[in-house]
DNA sequence: AGGTCAGATTTTGTATACATACACTGAGTG
DNA sequence: CACTCAGTGTATGTATACAAAATCTGACCT
């Protein structure tokens, strides 16, 4: 019963066991820092040295990172990473909005209370924070955000829905390092997140699902503006993706 | 293992040569065939063994399968070939009602003529195999159904909804052996895929992502009524995911 | 001079050997 | 009799060695 000095060292030393791990860590932080330009050949002998393991993990990781969407694989030829045209941005967008609905209407409708005041918690947390005028309260902000967007996703209990959101969600947090969210848009997503709270709290699914749906796109809208991507011809209502699960009501609009 | 000639110049080296899909190909058929029973272990050696290759390409293709849903993996103790619950076909459907109608969406925009032209071909092949009383025009109609979903995809043009949905798409049909759609079901999904593709033809988004969401969760009742899984509480209305986009509407029915 | 083909180099793909962690068994003890 | 715990066997995790493929280089031919 006494876990007496229950080996601490292995215990904390191995919560995500090993090499393969730490190469898909380490890699996928690589990525996302710009370490590797866009489009960049990863040379696996390089990785390896690198991130200080063999070849056969940092193959592995390569092998996710693929399947998650981060880099390109040519067989007999290696990965390259991945390079977002206006296209994709708009195409990861409309599929959060409507995963990201969806998890936020089965979250109403199952998520516990213990979930509930936890989603509360961090949302007024980063209320608290604004107006954030110092780069450290952004960064807590972003971290408040990202826990919020991954509870939501396990309260729904769906989970296939939570592993495909999920990487979608940390796909446009790859390239946060180049844009800062104005005041504005902070207080905007803030708002959306405590009203999205309200309407977990409700029951309300389809409470929930549309201010998922509108704070996802909001955040697309943002996501434009700072990397001057123009609206593209598929912004126009004729060509956009439905995304909120609307398109089927377009010609009635 | 004398792994001579004996195959090695019959299916020698394809297009992708490589043993990494050999094993992939493999699992995955022998997983979807139930030579495997649910839940069951899979040991990277034995399959290793029976795939004619290492264990190196075998741990590649388990770790594909577990990317797209196929086997559960435990770190440091292999994987298990996945088991499903209600509540899992309930999201698969669900999520295929998102993912392909939002495509069909897409398709009636950006779809080529000639793209069109072939899914007309396919759903008039189908058609005409009804009624299909041998077995063999079964699995005919199967694999056009098939051919069918996979076009709509493609046509899209949403790369990675594509990825995702393929995926999806292929779960219900590891267990088709158990199953057989009656003529009744059989025509009613072959005009779905008429309407699908007038609707795509029409080039109206709206008609073309209703169509298909409707044609999803009728395969769905179908699906659950020949696994005799009674229609489950999830499937009140009150507690169904959305699905077709339009749960934030419920409230107005 | 430009293009092309052959050899060399580099890189990925595969197999195997080694290290480590888990699970099972069986003896010992409360 | 149940429980614990140590020992052993087996399976996974990692590293390395080897094979195949692709790219690069450079000389040779047109």
């Amino acid at each position: 019963m006494d876990e007496t000095a229950n080996e601490e060292n292995s215990a904390r030393k191995r919560i995500h066991g090993g090499a393969a791990e730490k190469a898909y860590q380490g890699l996928r932080t690589l990525i996302v820092n710009g370490s590797f330009p866009a489009g960049a050949h990863l040379r696996e002998e390089t990785l390896a040295s690198r991130l200080g393991v063999s070849r056969t993990p940092v193959r592995e990781a390569v092998r996710r990172l693929a399947a998650e969407g981060w880099v390109r694989l040519v067989p007999n030829q290696g990965a390259y990473v991945c390079t977002w045209s206006r296209h994709d941005v708009e195409e990861i967008f409309a599929l959060r909005a409507m995963l990201e609905g969806f998890a936020a209407e089965a979250a109403a409708r199952h998520a516990s209370e213990a979930d509930i005041e936890e989603l509360h918690r961090l949302s007024t947390a980063a209320k608290s924070l604004l107006p954030c005028k110092s780069p450290a309260d952004v960064e807590q902000i972003a971290e408040l955000n990202d826990h919020f967007h991954k509870l939501i996703l396990t309260a729904a209990g769906q989970q296939r829905t939570a592993a495909i959101a999920t990487h979608l969600v940390e796909l446009p947090i790859a390239l946060r390092n180049f844009h800062q969210f104005t005041t504005t848009e902070m207080e905007r997503s803030i708002s959306q997140h405590l009203a999205l709270v309200d309407a977990i709290a409700a029951r309300d699914p389809a409470w929930a699902g549309t201010v998922m749906r509108a704070h996802v796109l909001s955040g697309k809208a943002a996501f434009k503006d700072h990397h001057n991507l123009p609206p593209s011809d598929t912004d126009r209502a004729s060509d956009a993706p439905s995304a909120d699960g609307m398109g089927q009501f377009e010609t009635l609009a």
